[in-house]
DNA sequence: GATAGGTGAGAACGATCGTTCTCATCCTGG
DNA sequence: CCAGGATGAGAACGATCGTTCTCACCTATC
């Protein structure tokens, strides 16, 4: 059948162009990163390149969802792993975003840069990165109702995560985290009394 | 002389083709543009335009800086228009940024997005974001101060400009701007006790 | 009114990019 | 050992882009 563990089967070709255009297109931009580039970078050929995603839009749309869902379920991993009290999640949010800003790579938002940089089309560029927005939002609500607060907490905590990572992605460094961890903890002393 | 006012002398040139680049490099992306799209669209010649840009980088690095003097410039005026209370003009930063979301050609930060698209090169695009973001620190710090906020409310309210600004880019409209407004006024509220 | 210099419109050029095609090579089944 | 189908490496193709060049035309001076 082919597929029992040649030198490369299709899976792992796909992992490799993803992990490809995972580090070149978040640390360049999508159009500044040429198919050649991917190629060189995964060592996957060309002829599989396309075989696997009949056409750039398809890596990106595919690039962009992966690195949703791992940033996502990175944040509910972090999340969860915090202490039991609802307040401490969602401080632990900003935690979260602290060790990402410092990582060496960390670039902002890749969703935004992309749409930014391409607009509204392709559309499956901008259907992904509303998608994203949307489970962050929800995953903020979910928190900001455990911890008690008002309806306006979960759109506070979005501002709070967007701002924080807007003003990172120009001087980067966990600064914004921190500050924005304490407006957050401001808001949730709020909701208490 | 040649300039006493002929059909269009190069100052006129200048500005058409800044319009041009501003509407389309905004809306559009900077690589999604091509110069002759700018010639179209300014009905600037093509050998005029690069005499006067010797290349696309200039022309690009001069949209940044003028969208850069108008959108601060307007952010001075309206703050300096609100109500002489310090406070007000803390609030009125949010106002304005709720006019801003409403404009339809609002497409978030024009400094963000050609940041997340061009990376760090080519430096000029850099500095000028850089600078726009350390001039709008610098008029939020002068407000925090004259509120008498803390030391950190100017950069709590650079968090919260940039979260709203961001949270707009994808569902654009007022609403963020409003929540900031409001998160603005408890960190007053905080700074007054 | 003739001429020289600059202008506008667009063709042309070289580079790059997304995508496809060629062809030598290799692995597989008989 | 041999035929054949798939694979990999990279050339090739068509489109687009940034930039420059051509050339007819206009304008302004002597």
């Amino acid at each position: 059948m082919g597929r029992t563990g040649g030198v490369m089967d299709d899976d792992e070709a796909r992992v490799r162009l993803l992990d490809a255009a995972d580090a070149l297109f978040y640390t360049y931009g999508v159009q500044a990163v040429g198919m050649d580039r991917i190629r060189a970078e995964s060592q996957v050929p060309l002829k599989r390149l396309y075989r696997i995603f009949p056409a750039k839009e398809a890596l990106v749309a595919a690039y962009l969802d992966r690195h949703d869902r791992r940033w996502t379920a990175g944040l509910r991993r972090h999340v969860a792993a915090a202490h039991g009290d609802p307040r401490e999640q969602v401080l632990a949010v900003f935690d979260w975003l602290a060790e990402w800003f410092d990582e060496p790579a960390f670039r902002g938002c890749a969703f935004l840069n992309a749409l930014g940089e391409l607009g509204d089309t392709p559309a499956a560029v901008n259907d992904v990165a509303r998608r994203h927005k949307a489970e962050l939002q929800q995953v903020l609500n979910e928190l900001a109702a455990a911890a008690g607060g008002p309806d306006a907490l979960g759109a506070q905590l979005m501002i709070l995560v967007e701002g924080a990572t807007a003003v990172a992605a120009l001087a980067p460094g966990p600064a914004p985290a921190r500050r924005a961890r304490a407006m957050a903890e401001a808001l949730l002393g709020h909701a208490v009394r």
